[in-house]
DNA sequence: GCAAAAGTGTTCGTAATACACCCATGT
DNA sequence: ACATGGGTGTATTACGAACACTTTTGC
């Protein structure tokens, strides 16, 4: 990569902007074809991936930071984000070799400092993402998380913990941000045994889920498919605030 | 508070090498006379009470920072330690008012930027503890949970946060650190109801603990207790990390 | 001997698990 | 008609909750 003069400026506003040291890794998770997805980054000019981050401005909150980082990539207004770990480990990675792989000469940037980061997850409707690259990347787009190739800094890591945490919190509360407004049920069930990796019997996931009370089954069904017609459900809000 | 040389010599060092905008909030839990306390430190020349905190050096992992706090102000050289959460708005507290308290001058300073915090809670073994003031601070001691008093910044909010991922840490495991190696069964009952805040049947706790497989009975009982002495119980070391 | 805490088993209700059949629809 | 997935009930088991009496010991 050429970090030319747009780059440079980059770095400079970043520099006086945004506090030094820190910055915000999100893991922004989807879910299509039964399959969980992440959304990743390729490193301009190079074929290296890593997760959507940045940095945070003096003037807003973490949490803001996250937010406004999440919706540049994905061109929603609102996401369920959360934060799940801070990485803060003097070395986190390799960065000789992750500098080579990205061509950057560390001797003339300040990049070489270490940098402490906060991961942020975040539970997106798929289908309504507008994957969208940020100043350093070219390219940016949904990969099955079982498919997730060798990432840049430690970000495979900071998936792994994300998908920890996700697990974690599926046992509290069902997970109803990763779906649309209406689902079916099987739908629902895909999911819950995509995140804890293995399958659910449907009997049983039918009862409990009607047992938590927090859903409702509309009067229309699934059209198009091909055998009968599911009913479709969504999360009653008024319950699950109250 | 005279800030005075000395002061003005810790702050610079501070600026030099630790990261700016950016601190470790402690909280240290210690259980005694069937309640939970917290360690607190009395602000020099004031009546006012704060959590322990302090910096994260550059050359040093936010873990390592956060142990060698906690150290500094309980002498001990291993401690229970756990992230829990980033405290992370732009104004977290009403400066102006904290600054009045501390009579601290905030033009002659640079204490007036936002700070961010990173969350840890410490369990500790509270009769080993040897509470130590640090350069700010004139007096550190044990205050039980339920009556510590207003403090300084946001830190009984963060007393609150810290609590309630305690409680959530005690569904998943039992808890050994907070207690000495050898204990009774009824003293681990009183740590979890305190924790719990609410009362638990022995019968059933007895029943739960004996389930779990971590725990071993001794062959001494406690004694000079004014009734039937009970057994004396310890954790497997080896069981709980296999 | 009596007050106070320790130690222990049984019953019950609820929640999770296992399992099988009928229904609706598109081909 | 048939293949495919949707929708539901019942029987079993495991787990947590409720509950009472005997034992020990210091006073």
């Amino acid at each position: 990569m050429d970090y030319n003069q747009p780059t440079k400026n980059f770095q400079k506003e970043v520099a006086e902007q945004c506090i030094r040291y820190l910055s915000i890794d999100g893991v922004i998770f989807g879910f299509h074809q039964n399959q969980l997805n992440v959304l990743l980054l390729r490193w301009k000019g190079t074929n290296e991936w890593c997760l959507p981050g940045g940095f945070i401005r003096k003037t807003e909150s973490v949490d803001e930071a996250a937010e406004r980082v999440m919706q540049e990539r994905t061109g929603l207004n609102e996401l369920f984000l959360q934060q799940f770990h801070v990485f803060g480990a003097v070395v986190r990675y390799d960065q000789d070799a992750v500098w080579r792989k990205i061509n950057l000469n560390v001797d003339a940037d300040s990049w070489s400092e270490r940098t402490i980061s906060i991961g942020y997850y975040a539970l997106v409707e798929h289908s309504k993402v507008v994957p969208t690259p940020d100043f350093l990347t070219e390219e940016c787009r949904w990969w099955p998380l079982d498919e997730v190739p060798g990432l840049l800094f430690d970000h495979n890591h900071i998936i792994e913990v994300a998908t920890r945490a996700l697990r974690r919190q599926l046992n509290d509360q069902p997970i109803s941000h990763l779906l649309p407004e209406s689902f079916t049920i099987p739908e629902l069930q895909r999911l819950h045994e995509t995140i804890l990796g293995h399958p659910l019997d449907a009997r049983n996931f039918y009862k409990k889920m009607m047992a938590s009370g927090t859903l409702e089954r509309l009067t229309e069904r699934r059209a198009g498919t091909p055998h009968k017609a599911p009913y479709l459900y969504r999360f009653t809000r008024s319950e699950s605030q109250a």
